[in-house]
DNA sequence: CAGGCGTGGCA
DNA sequence: TTGCCAAGCCT
């Protein structure tokens, strides 16, 4: 008894095991997304960061090209009208998030030279950006040491560390700690492991269809090695759309979208995406309060030109 | 903290 | 066809 083997118990404590092969196999199967490319810089990482926030990769890439080629910087993004980063945002949906990274590109032009910060801290006080995406940013852009606790993430390690199929519908605490507990304690390792373990849950540890036979870390799955019982509780509440307030207000703002810069629309042009005169004047003005469509006298509105 | 917030592809 | 899902954030 000389090897000092770990207690059964504690062997996945620090997730030592699963670091290897997870980074191994993340060399050998990782997307070549724009993004990941050294010349993409902290400004293409958060730009990517901001618009695959709930919206899959395959759409992100054609406006992720035309962004960073319309604005390299985030100067230039702050220079133009929050309209036109709505107009740009094109069918991504959840167009706030355009109106967002407008607003975090002025802030980082007014109050951080310009640079994209390199503070977890300062990151989350930019809008839009939440505990997700400063972690994501300051480890992808930064290189540094952050546990990066997105979906894909914790679905890997609901399976791998705890067994179960699914995540909790919302990030406890207990999963914010197991995820800091897992991460490496060398920061350029850790910073692969994130990015790792992220593509594992996007490629393979799947929500639906996964494919354990191409996982590296099968063998030590805990939710492989239990059966892959299926979920128990309630099921995650679907969200409905059809008929929704979300829907007209799509309708509206493609609209306005379509619209030539310049070229205020008039009401009636809206009054004909959506037949229900309450609901639609709802949305409209959910849509101004949002700072989404500015209206203008006579009845005419626009996406925003004035900069706030 | 539960609910609001877009859009399109796929099984 | 309908339901589910896709690198969350904000209030």
């Amino acid at each position: 008894m000389t090897a000092p083997t770990n207690p059964p118990h504690t062997t996945s404590a620090n997730g030592e095991h699963l670091h290897a092969p997870v980074i191994d196999w993340f060399e050998d199967n990782a997307r070549d997304l724009p993004w990941r490319h050294p010349d993409a810089g902290p400004w293409g990482v958060m730009v990517s960061e901001f618009m695959l926030q709930q919206t899959p990769v395959t759409r992100v890439l054609p406006v992720y090209e035309q962004w960073l080629a319309r604005w390299p910087r985030p100067a230039d993004l702050a220079q133009d009208a929050p309209g036109e980063a709505v107009r740009a945002w094109g069918r991504l949906g959840y167009p706030r998030r355009a109106l967002r990274l407008h607003g975090a590109a002025t802030a980082i032009t007014e109050r951080h030279g310009g640079d994209v910060p390199t503070d977890h801290a300062q990151l989350l006080a930019l809008p839009g950006i939440g505990e997700y995406t400063a972690a994501a940013v300051a480890s992808f852009a930064y290189g540094q040491r952050h546990a990066v606790l997105d979906t894909n993430v914790r679905r890997v390690f609901a399976r791998a560390v705890t067994g179960v199929q699914y995540p909790p519908n919302a990030t406890t605490a207990a999963e914010r700690k197991l995820a800091r507990a897992l991460l490496p304690p060398d920061e350029q390792t850790a910073a692969r492991w994130a990015a790792a373990s992220m593509e594992l849950g996007a490629l393979v540890c799947t929500a639906k269809n996964e494919t354990c036979h191409r996982c590296p870390i099968s063998a030590q799955c805990a939710w492989n090695l239990a059966g892959k019982p299926d979920h128990e509780g309630p099921a995650r509440r679907a969200q409905t759309y059809a008929g929704t307030d979300r829907q007209v207000r799509g309708k509206l703002l493609a609209v306005l979208r379509e619209a030539a810069p310049g070229t205020p629309v008039p009401q009636s042009a809206l009054d004909r995406v959506w037949h229900e005169p309450v609901q639609r004047a709802r949305a409209l003005d959910g849509l101004v309060s949002d700072g989404l469509v500015e209206p203008l006298p006579d009845a005419l509105y626009q996406l925003p030109a004035t900069r706030t």
